[in-house]
DNA sequence: CCTCAATGTATCCAGTGGATACATAGCCAC
DNA sequence: GTGGCTATGTATCCACTGGATACATTGAGG
């Protein structure tokens, strides 16, 4: 449970997160092993397990922090284009972080509070920006989905190598094409 | 590599990618082990090694099995929503398949024949019942795209949780509404 | 028959997530 | 103070993983 201050470490389930961030952040192809991130941390394995129940329950964490600084960055997005291409350019610039994020298990999204919330935040700035401000609810979430069903599907094909477009720019402008978000010409 | 008759066991590498599809289809969340599919096998785990290079190497062979499986699958819908549909359906399906085939490593995909063919085949399918007859290649692959990805987006969105949709049919009715596709009468 | 390469086996290794048992350190009640 | 309580961290073990090396078996072709 984070908020106890220093025993032996100082606040060592927020530093796990943070060495854990970094570690992902600098090889996304490695797994992420637990051993690993102990040993950055100069600490024995097993303590983790003191702060987080499993792995996965770590792994959460990290998605929960991922989708706030997700949320962030989208927060700064004038309209749907930008928006769009600030959110694939999230998911090119950080793989490994963006894994962790989108491949949480269902039930644990729900479980995890910070998670959830996270999501939730994210979905709420989405609302904000690609949604038209008169429409009804049904409508106005369809219109957030089917940009993050894009955006989304189009950063797993272009990872697996599925498309055949060179660089991550050259991506970027064809899936705002794609999505009927032109960067000169655009609709709602 | 396969072609090969019985020596000792009888084609092994085909047995091998035949068993792993049942393990796979059997239990979707447990992540797939050499030694479970040689313990099935009667074989010892490393006689698995003598047919494929690597762990990967034989899950590349079992997403080539799924392109292909795929590809038939799609050949029957006779226009786009039934397209969407049953590649939705096949997915929801088969879901640590679909793991299987969408999370090769980009190189992996070029590098394995089979592999590579099995997501030619999917693609030319595609273009056959999605793209506008008429229209010239960039705009055909455009139209493909954008459905491959409404797809891909929607089931990955879907199976992490984040959409908020009970059911499996609501799923596929839902997202051939936000695909612009209509929801007549379509059932796979 | 006899060689030889393809195939399968035995055994080892380092690494993993996780569990149990124990040591330590700070806090509070007395 | 001091003694206990609990949160934290350590030591050690386990079953399991992918992978490597060394060896045994098999069957086909000379």
């Amino acid at each position: 449970m984070p908020g106890r201050a220093a025993y032996h470490h100082g606040d060592l389930a927020a530093e796990a997160v943070d060495e854990a961030l970094r570690m992902i952040a600098a090889d996304p192809s490695a797994s992420f092993s637990l051993r690993a991130l102990a040993e950055r941390l100069g600490v024995a394995h097993r303590a983790l397990y003191n702060h987080f129940a499993t792995r996965e329950a770590l792994l959460a964490s990290i998605a929960a922090r991922g989708f706030e600084s997700l949320a962030e960055t989208l927060r700064a997005a004038p309209d749907a284009p930008a928006f769009l291409a600030a959110y694939v350019r999230f998911a090119l610039a950080n793989p490994g972080l963006y894994d962790v994020m989108t491949q949480r298990d269902h039930a644990q999204i729900n479980a995890h509070l910070g998670l959830r919330a996270g999501v939730d935040r994210v979905i709420a700035v989405a609302l904000g920006v690609l949604a038209s401000p008169g429409a009804d609810d049904d409508t106005r979430r369809r219109e957030v989905m089917r940009v993050w069903m894009v955006a989304h599907g189009g950063i797993g094909l272009q990872r697996a190598g599925m498309l055949r477009l060179r660089s991550d720019d050259q991506f970027v402008e064809e899936i705002l094409h794609i999505a009927g978000l032109a960067t000169k010409g655009e609709k709602a």
